[in-house]
DNA sequence: AGAACTGTACTATGCTTATAATACAGTTAG
DNA sequence: CTAACTGTATTATAAGCATAGTACAGTTCT
């Protein structure tokens, strides 16, 4: 079963994307595979403590995506493939780059300055 | 006068946020500074191609954060101190620094990965 | 003084996000 | 079989974001 235990919303952006950043994140990581079942829009609703509507639109764009199935009546499952799985990462690590590289060249920033600053931040930056 | 020059809208955040963080990014780096001439709501919302409300509203922010000075019928000037240009530098470093260590531990990285890969990606996209 | 700018305020409309409350049909476990 | 789950769909409400248009008073410059 696909785990939320270390979800956390404190992102500015909306819920249905984080939820749908927090799967890939466990793709792109090996902690979940191919035919894992998917908690269902009720129950993760009630864990998360969102709207179930909210779970739908997330679960029906994986779905467009291609990453899970889902049939009318039963549970839903990941639907993944080395391709998928390459894909999903790929596609994360571009994303932490460009805002990266966004931020560092828009302010004055240090190579070690960001450096030390990592090295800070991981440790309080768990959950 | 402040530029907008390198002002790009690619991002997911609200238009008010972008133009705020693209602000202090300024700061940050100390390309503007203390005393400087703001361009006009007008004048920023066309060359932006954004509503002149929207610009409002992250001058208004601005300005109840103290980085910025109004008057009606006057311009705006930027109002600046070392104190207030550390704390913008800071403020900015560790969001931009919480985004990537979110990213990379979600996606399985260790953080002497995550350091590596800092390192390498520093010296690819920036120098 | 007058024209052209400035900040500021207000109303109205539309879209996206998120919630709430249902409803119905398919699947599955006891 | 039946009850409890499942996915899916619908309608309604509310907040935040962005737009459009208008208005008014203060300032700046010629």
């Amino acid at each position: 079963m696909v785990s939320f235990e270390s979800f956390v919303q404190t992102d500015g952006a909306p819920i249905y994307l984080q939820i749908i950043r927090h799967i890939k994140q466990g793709i792109a990581a090996g902690t979940v595979s191919d035919g894992e079942e998917m908690p269902s829009r009720r129950v993760l609703s009630a864990l998360l403590g969102v709207n179930p509507n909210t779970v739908q639109k997330a679960y029906r764009l994986l779905e467009e995506e291609g990453l899970i199935t889902s049939h009318s009546g039963a549970k839903s499952y990941l639907s993944l493939t080395e391709e998928k799985v390459a894909a999903v990462r790929t596609e994360l690590m571009e994303g932490v780059v460009r805002t990266l590289v966004g931020a560092v060249k828009g302010m004055g920033v240090s190579r070690e300055e960001a450096l030390s600053l990592l090295e800070k931040l991981w440790d309080e930056e768990v959950r």
